[in-house]
This record gives structure tokens, sequence and C-alpha cells, in this order.
DNA sequence: AAGAAAATATAACGACCGGTCCATTACTGT
DNA sequence: ACAGTAATGGACCGGTCGTTATATTTTCTT
């Protein structure tokens, strides 16, 4: 695996999407290239989920995307490490989307991570245990083999830790104790995906999704004490 | 690979170990067999933890530990799944008993939580941040296709938890709460040396290790003033 | 309608994968 | 010393890996 990321994506297909006789009622506005690149992607995303990097081939993303082997290098001159990094791009806004729509200043912090836990393992358990986070594979396996991945998964993880943060920091929280508690957040939150999938069992995401309910709002109203008495 | 788990490993050769030559200075008391036998699930256990299972060859196993192919398959019929079973057995041990030297009498919970934090960022400083869990790379490869990988992997995890949870069991917590913040510290453990890899830093582990004293201390005080007010 | 560019389709490549086989050598109990 | 087994050393297998090369078809521009 290359460690230099020279490889550029052609995305030159997709900008004039909308041309004069884009009025196709029901197929998708994007041009027959640009479809199957985002096809490719899709399955990578998955396997790569279920299966790793290692684990997942080639052809078996090919297959599962019904795409013949020469469309994807054209594609992703880079190959299977440029392929990766677009999945990985896709399946950590993805999950930060799914975040975001959890966040409101409705939701207390303390219940959005709990809704959360649970939604992990309700992926996980309609899933067989195989779709655990989409990112702590591939980092596992390729971080130390290529720095470009080793980037893009960094990315990713540092936007969820960001959106835990705000969250916080939007209820008065000071953004040292915000980013400590984010970062803990995750952490619990990975490892739990992680042992669930060891014990074919959702106990722990349960689990840990209590105790960071009772951790955030403790959090909250300590600090909330402080303040007053300030 | 093969999901059932009928191979047997060949271990008649270490029962006699201690013959009546057995007297050689230096050299350990095992015989041939059983040296080479350590010596390979060595390099595998090494390997596995750094590259995983896709992505550690028999091959590199055998180079790294000096051995021919035709010994592997004697020690280990069952292939690259038995000697992965083995090296993660091994691993597991290791670690646990690493931990159980931090769990002292004198050491607070949240304390000892907090050194083996520390020690976890430093083998990975050592490793170049290539030595994280041992368990955690396998189990998120293999435990989807290999059920016996995945048992083992769960046997380690739970003898880990159950460590943390008799530590603080020791202290007079109650069983549940006990357990739940085991569960969590796990976790975030985990969840922080997967953080550490991708971000090629230990600031993960040192906030989680500081969260951790924190909430460790917290529990055990707050509990201390239940039980004085009952 | 013609020409250029984008995209697809297939075949084949060399390298390496995990695993099998078997002849040979080292050890051990009698 | 000798028999019998434990253990080693490699050659070799079919299969799959990621990648490349090239011919063809589709799509867009003019």
């Amino acid at each position: 695996m290359a460690t230099s990321s020279k490889a550029t994506s052609s995305k030159a297909a997709s900008i004039k999407a909308a041309s004069i006789k884009a009025a196709s009622i029901k197929e998708s506005a994007l041009s027959k290239g640009a479809r199957s690149r985002a096809r490719v992607i899709a399955a990578a995303a998955n396997l790569l989920q279920r299966r790793g990097y290692n684990g997942t081939g080639i052809s078996e993303i090919l297959k599962a995307s019904a795409t013949p082997k020469g469309s994807l290098y054209f594609h992703f001159p880079g190959g299977k490490e440029e392929l990766t990094i677009a999945a990985l791009k896709e399946s950590g806004t993805d999950f930060g989307d799914k975040l975001r729509l959890l966040i409101t200043p409705e939701t207390s912090p303390g219940h959005a991570l709990q809704i959360a836990s649970g939604a992990l393992a309700q992926e996980l358990v309609s899933s067989g245990f195989e779709k655990g986070c989409p990112l702590a594979t591939v980092t596992l396996e390729a971080a130390a083999a290529s720095e470009s991945i080793r980037q893009t998964c960094e990315e990713q993880f540092r936007g969820w830790h960001e959106l835990i943060e705000a969250m916080l920091v939007a209820r008065g929280l000071p953004a040292t104790d915000a980013d400590e508690f984010a970062v803990t957040a995750l952490s619990s939150l990975e490892g739990a995906m992680l042992l669930c999938r060891a014990y074919r069992s959702t106990e722990p995401l349960e689990k840990v999704g209590k105790q960071l309910r009772r951790m955030a709002e403790h959090l909250l109203a300590s600090h909330d004490v402080n303040e007053r008495r300030a």
C-alpha cells in the first residue's frame, strides 16, 4: 500500500448535474459515471464496515455493486486506497448527520448519548453483529500502513468528537471540560461497540449508554451549581 | 475460514518437560518442540497485535520466528485459526497478569486505572503507535467469520472485565454498580486506544485516564456516603 | 451528424495467500 | 545401539489478491 496520496479522483463528471433534459422523472440527476462511482463507494463502505480493509477484496466490492473492474480504476486511479478513503468519508459524514439529528435544544446531552447508544446497538443486532463502527476496523488495520487512510480516519473521528463537544458547550460547559468528556464518551461508545461484537450482545452498549447519561447529567448539574455559587 | 473448531492441538510434547539431563544451565527446560511452538505463538501474538488477522500472513509469522512451514502445521493442525486462538490466549493472559500487578490493596481503583492508561499509552508510543489492544483488531476482523476466534476474544475480554469489577467489589461497591462501571472503564480504554492510533497521539488515553480516575473516586465516595447514611 | 471524451467491459498479469505433502533429520525411551 | 516417534525443511498446489492494458461502447459537444 502506497503511503503517498498523489492520486486525484475524477469528480469532473458531476459538476454539471442538472442539464437541459435533466427532467428525467425518477432517475437520479447524476451523470452515469457519477452514479456508478457512488454505487461503488456505497458498496465499499458497507463491506469495509463489515469485514475491514484487508478482509474486503476489490472483486467483492465490484460484484456487490455490479461494476466491472475497468470502471473502478477509471473513477479511482489510486486503486483500493483511494476508494477506501472515499468510502470512509461517506461513512463518516453519514454517521455525523445522524448524530446531528439527535442533538436538539430540547434533548439533553445525556439523553442524546443514550439514544445514540441504542441506535448503535440496533444496527449491530439487525446486521447480525457485523456492522459496528464504520471506521474502527479500518483504523486498526490500516492506520499504521497508510498515512492517508489514517488521516481520513482522524478527520472523521474528530468531526464526531466536535459534535459531542459542541453539544455540551451549548449548555454552558467550559471548553476544557466539554472536550475531556467528549473524548471519553466517544471512546466508551467505540469500545462498547467492540465488546458488543466480541460478546454478540448489546449489553455493553446498554450499560455504557446508561453510564454516559448519568455522567453527562452529573457533569452539567455540578457545573451549574458552581456557576450559581460564583 | 472454518467456523467449526474440531482441530486438536498437539501439546503432547510438553508434558515431560523436566527429564533426567534437564540440567542444561541456561536453556529452557522445555522440549525442542515446545520451544518452537512457543516461539511461533509469540511471533503470531506480536504480529496480530500490530497488523491484525487478515494483515498477517502465515509466512510472515514463520519468517519472524525462524520456523519452517512444516513445523507450523505439525504444532497447529488447525492452521492459522488455531494458531491465532493460541496467540490471543497468550496475549490475553499476559495483559491480565500486568493488570493484576497494578491492583493492590494500597492502590485505589481510580489510581490503578490511570496508571493502566499511562502504561497503554507508553506501549503505543514505543511501538510507533502499532501496538494497541492485542485483541481489538482481530475481534473486529474475525469475530463474524470465525466463531471460535470470537469466543476466545470474548473470554479474554471478560477476564479483564472481571479483574476491574473485582477490584471495585473489594472496596465494598455493590456488584451491579461495579459491573456497570467496569464495562464502561474497559470500553473507554479500548476506544481510547483506537483513537490514539487514529490520532497518532496519546492524548485520548490521557484524558480518558483522568476521567476514569475521577469517576471511580466519585463512585466509591458517594457509595460510602450512602452506606454511612443507612 | 461527426468527433472527442467519458465510461465500460474483459482478459490477463505477477505476486502472494493459506494449506498439503512427503522425505529427511533430531530426539528419546528401552 | 536401535527403534520409533517428534520435529523439521521445503517443494508445490490451486486460488485469490490488487493492478494494468487495451478494445469497445456510451455520452456529450459542436
